[in-house]
DNA sequence: GCGGATCAC
DNA sequence: TATGGTGATCCGC
C-alpha cells in the first residue's frame, strides 16, 4: 500500500477497495519491488485522480531499475530511512515528563503565532492552468484533441489534461512518458511565447495588485485587500473577475485560490483547478475546519454500482483532512518523515503532535510545521529589494552531457561555462566573490566544492581560473579519475558592479546580511560570515609577485573599469587555500613548503596504504589526507594558528603532533629520496 | 564558510 | 535510447 493515500482514493467505497485489492494481490505475485520505488510521479496532481497510480509506479521501475538514476535514488532513500529510524528511535525515548515539557513550550509558541494572525487580508493565488500546454494548444487548437507534452525526450516540463489521465506530468523524463502513452505528441517549449503571454496576464493582475508578486511565468500572489475595500466587493468576485478578464485577454485559463493569507490561498487554487477557484473564510473556525475536514471537492466520476452502495453502505468518509504533501516546502522527503517518525499525514495532526514536533525537529521547522497545523501564512507581500540592491543571492548555470572522463574536456566544459556565466552578469552588472563548481557524476552522486575569493569575480577568466583551481583539487583527491555528465558554476555574494572604487563594498554587504540574519528567528547565533575568511587571508604580503605558487585560485579580479591590484594566493601543495606567495608556509594548514612535498611522497609511497576520503591518512588521524582539503573555514584557521583544542575534531592533536614531527625530520628523508 | 540535501517551478 | 536547469534554504559541521 502507498504510504500516501490520495484524497481521492479515500472515499472509494468497499467494492472498489476490494477490486484494488485483487489487483494488488495479482502484481504480488510479479514480484513487488516496485511497490517501494517511490517517485514524485505519485504524488496527487491536477487532473490525475483517475491514474492508476500503481501501473505509474510499475511502468516507472521497469524502465529505471537497470540505471545508475535508480541506484542514486535508492542510495538516498537509504540516508533517508536512516534519518527516520533515527528519529523514530528519539521519539520513542520520550518520557512522559519530557513530552509534558515540550507540549507546555509548544503551546506558548502557539499562543505567540496565534496572536500574530491576520484575518484582514485578502489573497489570490492565481496559478495558470497546464500553462505551456495551453498556450501551445490555444495556438494550435489540434492539439486541444491528442495527449500533449511540452519538453523533449529528456524532460517534460507540462502534459495537457489528456496526456494527464495516463499519468504523464510535468518533470517526468520523456522516454518514461512515452512509455504510459505511446501516442503522446511532443511540442518543442517556446519560452519567448510563454513570456509574451504571461505578459498578458500579468498586465490584468497589476490591476487588481500593482505590486503583485510573480513567482514564475504561470503563477503570482496578489494582495487584493485594498481593491475589495475600495470597490465593496469580496476576495471571490474579485476572483471570479479576474479569472473572466485573464480568459478574455488571453484566451487561457487559470486557477485562484482565495485565503486570508499566501500559504492558504496557494493550497487554494489547487483545489478546484482547472478553472475554477475555492476560498477559505478569513475566519479562524472556518481555516482549522479546512484543515481538518477537507470539503469534498469535485466529485468523482461516479459508477452507478457505487452510487447504489453509497445509500446503503456506510456514509462516506468524507472528513479526511488537508494532507500535509498539499503545503508548499514539504516534499516527499518530509512527507515521509512526518508520517513515518510523527504519524502526521494531514495537517490537522500537526497540532495532535506538536510535542514530539517542539520535541524532534530544528526550532526553525518546528515553528513551520506549528504555523501550518494553525493555519498561519504570510500576510504582506515578501520583502523587495531596493534601489541598488542585488536582488538575488545566486546566479549559476550547468549542464548535462554525454560521460566525459578527460581533463581536457573537463576544461573545454569550464572554459564554457565561465563565458556563459561572465556573459549573465555582465547583463545584470553583478560581481560576486564565491564561486561554486558542481559536478555530477556517471553514477548521479552530486558534489560541490566552493571558494571565496578576496577580491571581486566578474570576467570570464577570472571565473576559469578560479573554477579550474577547484577542478584541479577534485581530480587531485580522486586519483582514480572523474567521469562527469554534468558540470556546473555557480557565483554567490554578488553585488552590483561599478561601486565607488576603495569603498569597503563586501564589508558593508555583509554587516547588512549579517544584521538581517540576526534579526530573523533562530538566526541570532550565526556568526558574521566573512571574518574568519578576512583574517585568512589578511597575512597576504602586499609586495608578492604574482607567479610565484600558483594553483588556480582566484586573484583579485579587477572591474572591468578600474583596475584593482592583482594580488596572487593559492597553493599547488595543498590543493586550496589562499597563500601569500611570498610566504613558506601555507596558509590553510600550515605546512612549510618542503614538509609538503615530504609528506606526499609518504602518502604516495607504495609502503602506505593510500588516504582517501574513506581511509584515515596515515600520516595523521583524520579523516582527510593531507593532500586532500582539509574540510571547514574554522578548522583551517585553527589548524593555521595551532588553536585545535577549539575544534571539536577527534585526533587533530594528535595530528599536529605528526606534522611536527614530519616537519623535523623532512630534511633527511628529502636527501634519501634524492640517493634513490 | 562549506557541502549535502531538499524543495519549487 | 536511457532522468533538466535555476534559485533558494536549511542543517550540521
Amino acid at each position: 500500500m502507498p504510504m500516501h493515500v490520495s484524497l481521492a482514493e479515500r472515499t472509494v467505497d468497499t467494492e472498489v477497495t476490494e477490486d484494488v485489492a485483487n489487483k494488488e494481490e495479482r502484481l504480488e505475485s510479479d514480484s513487488g519491488a516496485w511497490k517501494k520505488y517511490e517517485t514524485v510521479f505519485t504524488n496527487t496532481k491536477a487532473g490525475m485522480d483517475n491514474v492508476d497510480k500503481e501501473k505509474v509506479k510499475k511502468v516507472v521501475y521497469e524502465m529505471s531499475k537497470d540505471s545508475a538514476f535508480f541506484q542514486n535514488e535508492q542510495r538516498k532513500m537509504e540516508n533517508s530511512r536512516r534519518k527516520i529510524d533515527e528519529l523514530i528511535c528519539q521519539a520513542e525515548a520520550l518520557t512522559a515528563e519530557q513530552l509534558d515539557r515540550f507540549e507546555k513550550s509548544a503551546d506558548d509558541r502557539i499562543a505567540e503565532l496565534e496572536a500574530k494572525r491576520r484575518l484582514d487580508k485578502v489573497w489570490l493565488h492565481v496559478d495558470m492552468d497546464a500553462f505551456y500546454a495551453a498556450v501551445e494548444e490555444r495556438d494550435n487548437p489540434s492539439l486541444k484533441d491528442v495527449p500533449m507534452a511540452v519538453g523533449g525526450t529528456g524532460m517534460i516540463t507540462t502534459a495537457n489534461y489528456k496526456a494527464r489521465r495516463f499519468g504523464v506530468r510535468s518533470a517526468m523524463p520523456g522516454f518514461i512518458a512515452r512509455r504510459l502513452c505511446p501516442e503522446l505528441v511532443f511540442v518543442r517549449p517556446d519560452f519567448a511565447k510563454y513570456r509574451s503571454a504571461a505578459d498578458e496576464t500579468r498586465a490584468i493582475f497589476r490591476e487588481l495588485d500593482p505590486d503583485f508578486e510573480a513567482m514564475s511565468l504561470d503563477e503570482a500572489y496578489l494582495d487584493a485587500t485594498p481593491a475589495a475595500r475600495a470597490r465593496g466587493l469580496t476576495g471571490a468576485e474579485l476572483a471570479e473577475e479576474l479569472r473572466h478578464k485573464v480568459l478574455a485577454a488571453t484566451g487561457l485559463t487559470c486557477s485562484v485560490g482565495i485565503a486570508p493569507n499566501k500559504r492558504l490561498a496557494k493550497v487554494c487554487s489547487d483545489m478546484n483547478k482547472p478553472n475554477g477557484q475555492f476560498e477559505v473564510k478569513p475566519e479562524r473556525g472556518a481555516i482549522l475546519d479546512f484543515l481538518r475536514a477537507l470539503p469534498i471537492r469535485k466529485v468523482r466520476p461516479v459508477l452507478p454500482a457505487r452510487r447504489h452502495r453509497q445509500t446503503a453502505g456506510p456514509p462516506p468518509k468524507s472528513a479526511a483532512g488537508l494532507p500535509i504533501r498539499k503545503i508548499g516546502g514539504i516534499g516527499k522527503v518530509a512527507e515521509q518523515m512526518l508520517s513515518e517518525a510523527l504519524s502526521v499525514t494531514e495537517c490537522g495532526h500537526l497540532l495532535d503532535r506538536r510535542a514530539v514536533i517542539v520535541a524532534l525537529c530544528s526550532e526553525r521547522a518546528a515553528g513551520f510545521y506549528l504555523e501550518v497545523g494553525l493555519g498561519l501564512g504570510a500576510a504582506e507581500h515578501s520583502e523587495r529589494p531596493g534601489d541598488g540592491e542585488v536582488g538575488r543571492k545566486g546566479i549559476s548555470c550547468e549542464r548535462t552531457f554525454r560521460a566525459i572522463c578527460t581533463v581536457p574536456e573537463m576544461e573545454q566544459k569550464l572554459a564554457e561555462l565561465s563565458a556563459h556565466l561572465a556573459e549573465e552578469m555582465a547583463e545584470e552588472g553583478l560581481r560576486g566573490r564565491s564561486l561554486t563548481l558542481k559536478l555530477k557524476g556517471t553514477d548521479f552522486k552530486v558534489r560541490t566544492r566552493a571558494v571565496t575569493s578576496p577580491g571581486w569575480l566578474c570576467s570570464t577568466d577570472g571565473i576559469l581560473e578560479a573554477a579550474r583551481g577547484l577542478l584541479r583539487a577534485e581530480l587531485r583527491q580522486c586519483p582514480q579519475g572523474l567521469r562527469l555528465r554534468l558540470m556546473g558554476l555557480r557565483m554567490s555574494h554578488l553585488a552590483k558592479l561599478g561601486g565607488a572604487p576603495g569603498t569597503p563594498e563586501r564589508g558593508q554587504t555583509t554587516l547588512r546580511e549579517f544584521v538581517a540574519k540576526a534579526d530573523a528567528p533562530g538566526g541570532s547565533e550565526r556568526a558574521a560570515p566573512s571574518a574568519s575568511q578576512r583574517e585568512l587571508f589578511r597575512e597576504r604580503s602586499p609586495g608578492a609577485e604574482p607567479g610565484g605558487c600558483h594553483g588556480g585560485l582566484p586573484r583579485q579580479e579587477a572591474e572591468p573599469a578600474a583596475a584593482g591590484s592583482p594580488e596572487a594566493w593559492a597553493c599547488r601543495a595543498c590543493t586550496f587555500a589562499g597563500n601569500p606567495a611570498s610566504s613558506s608556509r601555507c596558509s590553510v594548514c600550515g605546512f612549510a613548503k618542503g614538509t609538503k612535498a615530504v609528506v606526499r611522497q609518504l602518502c604516495d609511497s607504495p609502503a602506505l596504504p593510500r588516504p582517501s576520503l574513506t581511509t584515515r591518512c596515515p600520516m595523521h588521524s583524520t579523516r582527510d589526507s593531507i593532500l586532500g582539503r582539509v574540510q571547514g573555514a574554522h578548522l583551517r584557521k585553527s589548524l593555521w594558528r595551532g588553536r585545535c583544542r577549539n575544534v571539536n575534531v577527534p585526533g587533530l592533536l594528535e595530528c599536529r603532533r605528526k606534522i611536527r614531527w614530519l616537519q623535523q625530520h623532512s630534511a633527511p628523508l628529502r636527501r634519501s629520496r634524492k640517493n634513490v
